[in-house]
Formats: structure tokens, sequence, C-alpha cells
DNA sequence: TGTGATTAGTTAGCCTTGCTAAGTAATATC
DNA sequence: GATATTACTTAGCAAGGCTAACTAATCACA
């Protein structure tokens, strides 16, 4: 097949799987960007400026984020030590609860069609999945960006 | 591979491969949106109602959209001969054009990463797209919705 | 035939989440 | 110790999603 035409289709199905993941977000009482944030801090504290940029979100746009989280709790933030103009923000035991419901709702539909289908063919997509890891430098391990 | 965890890594790249995708987009000169119902339009006409549907969003979210298309002339709207209730929304050729530029900035980025693969792994990659067409229900015709 | 129900789209107004510009407070530099 | 830099916040704008309420057209039928 064309490179193109497998481009195309490779784009389109990715849509078409997101899509059907986002499906339940609604259902998780988190919106899409807290879930996002929460699976990066679930490795740890970052500073804000860190999240923002793991995030590929500026600056004021997670401030925002990341108050918000604090009032529902799902967030801490704390005045670094030695340097006060940094803030750590933290997951709280509630948030990362959250993340993993949300998590959890997500990954569900996705689960569901592969569970259908037989072993050889998840094999397939299995080699697939990480060969685009390796085109995409993404890390295998889990995150939950928003979109 | 336990099905959850081929689930997590499918979902975390199909949302790398379209952020990769998407760093294009704000060189196209038309929003995503409406490269999306651009999209639909390619097929010919719909109702406002049909391209609310097929783009999985609400009445006035998509009158808000086209009347902004109509604004920049990338769509028209005509009323129908036989139900004056009815809008028929046409893309035009310029905003055809849009969407042929726009929809190559996409594929582009993602073709580019599927030269550099070997023959063999482009053929698994595309074994692996035609299972998740089946098991989306998406249609392999090329459609470039929003996200 | 006329009146009430339904349908298609629009308007108004809200929310979220992105942005930039400008401000504040803390730290680093010389 | 004055100045520059850094980290974050505030203010305000835009896009694009929503619901509720409206208008206009058509349909159904007594």
């Amino acid at each position: 097949m064309a490179t193109p035409e497998l481009a195309d289709r490779l784009h389109s199905a990715a849509i078409h799987l997101l899509r059907r993941a986002r499906r339940t977000d609604p259902l998780t009482g988190v919106s899409a960007a807290q879930l996002s944030a929460l699976s990066v801090l679930m490795s740890g504290p970052k500073t804000l400026g860190e999240l923002a940029a793991a995030e590929q979100v500026r600056a004021p746009t997670m401030s925002r984020l990341v108050s918000e989280m604090e009032r529902t709790g799902a967030a801490r933030k704390v005045v670094d030590r030695h340097d006060a103009r940094v803030l750590r923000i933290h997951a709280t035991a509630k948030g990362l609860r959250a993340l993993e419901r949300g998590r959890a709702m997500r990954i569900t539909g996705i689960e569901r069609l592969l569970a259908r289908r037989s072993a050889s063919e998840r094999a397939t997509i299995e080699r697939a999945v990480t060969l685009l890891e390796e085109m995409l430098g993404a890390r295998p391990a889990p995150h939950v960006p928003s979109s």
C-alpha cells in the first residue's frame, strides 16, 4: 500500500479510537485535562513549570488547572523549601483514585474491542503498537493525556 | 501481552500520533473543527443536522461553525427547495482547497515517520490498521475530524 | 380549514481550556 | 546593592463545546 494512504488510514483509525475512548469521560467527575495532569503526577511531585511542559501547555493554563485541582482536593501545592518561587504539585490520594477511575473507563472501551479479536490478531496489533511507539518516541509507560 | 496493557499502549500511541499530526494545524488557516466539517462535506452537501450528527456535535455548535465558514467563504448555505426549514450546506471550491491543504499537512508528518520504516514493518502496521478499522466500525475512507 | 404538535435551525448565555501580556515576588549576578 | 532573571499569577481574549429558549416552517387531523 502507498505510504500516504497508510498514513491517512492510520490517522483516521487513531481518531476513531480516541473518540471511542473519550465517550466515557463525562462520567468521571474529573476533566480530561485534570486526568492528564494527574497521570503525570503519578510518577511523583512536579513543579508547575514541569507539569506545563509535560502537558505541552503554557504556565498560566497549568496554573489555573492546578488551582482548580487544589480546590477540589485532587492536588496539593507545596512551596519549595529552598526556592520560594517554586511550587511542587503533589497528587492527593483522592486525585489518584480519580485518575485510576478515569483511566479505567477510558481503557475499558478499547479493551473490550480487543478482547473480541483472536490472539494472533492481538499479536499483530501489539507489533504495530511497538513500532508506533518507536516512531513517535513515546514511552510505553502509561500516561493519559487529555486528547 | 495482557489485553489491558495492550489497550493502554494502543491508547497512548494514538494520542501521541495525533499530537504529532496536529502540530501543523495552526499553519492551515482553517480551524480543526472547520477542517473536520469540510471533510464531511466532501462527499456532497449535507443539512445542518446531518453535519452536526456526523461531527457528534449539537446543532447550535454546528450552526455557529457553518456561519463562520460561510463568512470566510469556505461553505455556502442553500435553503432546501421543498422544505424551507432545511439548510443544505455546500463546501465551496475554496473550502475544499483548504481541506486538501490541511489534510496534506496533517498526513505528511505521519507519512514521513512511516517512510523511515521497512516495507515489512509498514505491512505489519497496515494489518493492524485494518483490524482497528474493523473493530471501530470506521470506514477506511478518509475523513479528517477535529481531534 | 384552522389549530396544535413537531421539526430545523438560530440566538443568548454559560463553561472549559487554550493563549498572550503584564504583574509580583524570589533569587541570582556582578 | 542595583539589575536581571526566573517562577508563578492575574487579567483578559478566543475557540468551541453545551443547554434553554426562541422563530419559522411543516405536518396531522378534527
